[in-house]
DNA sequence: CGCTTACTTGAACCTTGTCAAGTCATGTGG
DNA sequence: CCACATGACTTGACAAGGTTCAAGTAAGCG
């Protein structure tokens, strides 16, 4: 309750240089099928400031959001103040989608850049099912891949080395990332997070994602500075990780615009 | 690679004394009314032994399979042979659903008790949904609760200490098995799980899993021998668990007979 | 009975957390 | 343009929670 509003306060606005509304332009594709179906059912759009919340823990949940441009990501909180981040949200994805029984939020979403999101109220889901039959299905099927990655996200934390751990997020973020951007062999980002953004995302503290941070640059594998990441080499970098190609290329999911 | 079928070879069968086809007669309501509908499309049945896998990870996977009796739980596997448990299923669960695109399964699903699972093979499913639209939405709900439920057991993992974890744990299966017979108000339960898979739940080891089992034993909040689960004080354990009994209630997602 | 599997317990060790101080880059008002 | 405030990043010393290794006990099965 106290600690509800603490993240936004502390968090200031961090977005300076992400320069998104030039790449903007570089993606291909647009939405994927889906969002547009969804979209076309939407009461408004939204814009939130980074370092705001779409949603909180605790709130009354009566609509789903696609994301439609900007970085976000899903939070719980703890008594004590501390936070859990539980998904990096890029644009195309999701958001707010409980089981129809559940009323209240048990995690919120906060933006990491300005972000914009079109609201779908509750109220409309049944007309869109009605009026297109097989986008429940194929809700399920991004509802599912969100699923698989938290389970990812699961063996990390629970039996990995704080190393691997922070190998594995920006390896996942750098995949999901350049999956917008199909055909660009980019090796550098701009990746919207401090490094105690990592630290609540991998169950570490700041202060220890700043030493494996270091150590990965000082073996040449990964560069994170300043809101830039920089992969020297990727191969190395999966290797680290500890993780299966297989699974690394299960994170891309769909093509948006396929 | 290597260490795929250790699970089977380590984990021997469990489930002597566990009863369940004298408790099987209690049960209220039978399945949910959306399994039912799926259950409709199966191929066939099968039959799981105790300690044996479903599927295994790599597996190429071409059917979901409603769980219709036993307990399994879903893992992944680490290179040196450990693993991590992602979630433990009950009757009345649905498996093996992957996103459309998504061909080889990164999880393998292993019984805990002999089990009994409907095969829905893939290439039913595009029926079932003309058939019956509204499933699609259903199934979307479903995984959506699978998916808070990795959520929690994320920040559980990521944020809190042993003992917290391991009260949550052994919280959330007895709200999730008792969901399954509404109105009893039994403190005590068959668990059939071993310390070791509670640590691999949890992300410990079985060895300090079996020093923070005694603790909580000797502050007369739990106690859990020989597949034996009693919740001595289930405030305490709640306020142990340090969740938010709204969260507790999310847990138990429908009631099967609703 | 003797075997196997799970459960217990102790001691040494190590990864990560905690606390605390200090640096660097950027933004702001005088 | 400078002094100062702020948020993020660095670094070191020390503490602690959990792991590892190893040995031993209890319960159930053939």
């Amino acid at each position: 309750m106290v600690a509800k509003s603490t993240m936004g306060s502390r968090r200031r606005p961090l977005d300076r240089g992400t320069r998104r509304a030039s790449i903007e332009g570089l993606r291909k594709g647009g939405m994927p099928e889906v969002l547009r179906v969804i979209a076309a059912y939407k009461s408004s759009d939204r814009a939130i400031k980074s370092g705001n919340d779409l949603f909180q823990p605790g709130e009354p949940c009566d609509a789903i959001y696609a994301l439609v441009d900007g970085w976000m990501f899903l939070y719980s909180l703890l008594e004590d103040g501390r936070h859990q981040i539980l998904h990096f949200a890029l644009p195309g994805a999701v958001l707010g989608l409980y089981p129809a029984r559940v009323t209240i939020a048990t995690y919120g979403a906060q933006a990491l850049t300005d972000a914009v999101v079109c609201i779908i109220p509750h109220k409309n889901l049944g007309r869109l099912s009605k009026e297109h039959p097989e986008i429940g299905m194929q809700l399920a099927a991004i509802v599912s891949h969100d699923r698989n990655l938290a389970y990812d996200h699961l063996s990390s934390i629970g039996r990995r080395s704080a190393r691997q751990r922070v190998a594995r997020l920006l390896l996942e973020l750098f995949v999901r990332y350049r999956m917008q951007w199909p055909g660009h062999r980019i090796e550098e980002m701009q990746l919207p997070l401090t490094q105690e953004h990592i630290g609540d995302a991998t169950g570490l503290t700041g202060v220890h994602v700043n030493r494996v941070l270091r150590s990965l640059r000082k073996d040449g594998i990964v560069e994170f500075h300043y809101r830039r990441l920089r992969i020297l080499n990727p191969d190395k970098l999966v290797d680290v990780a500890g993780i299966d190609p297989q699974t690394v290329f299960s994170w891309a999911g769909h093509h948006p615009s396929e």
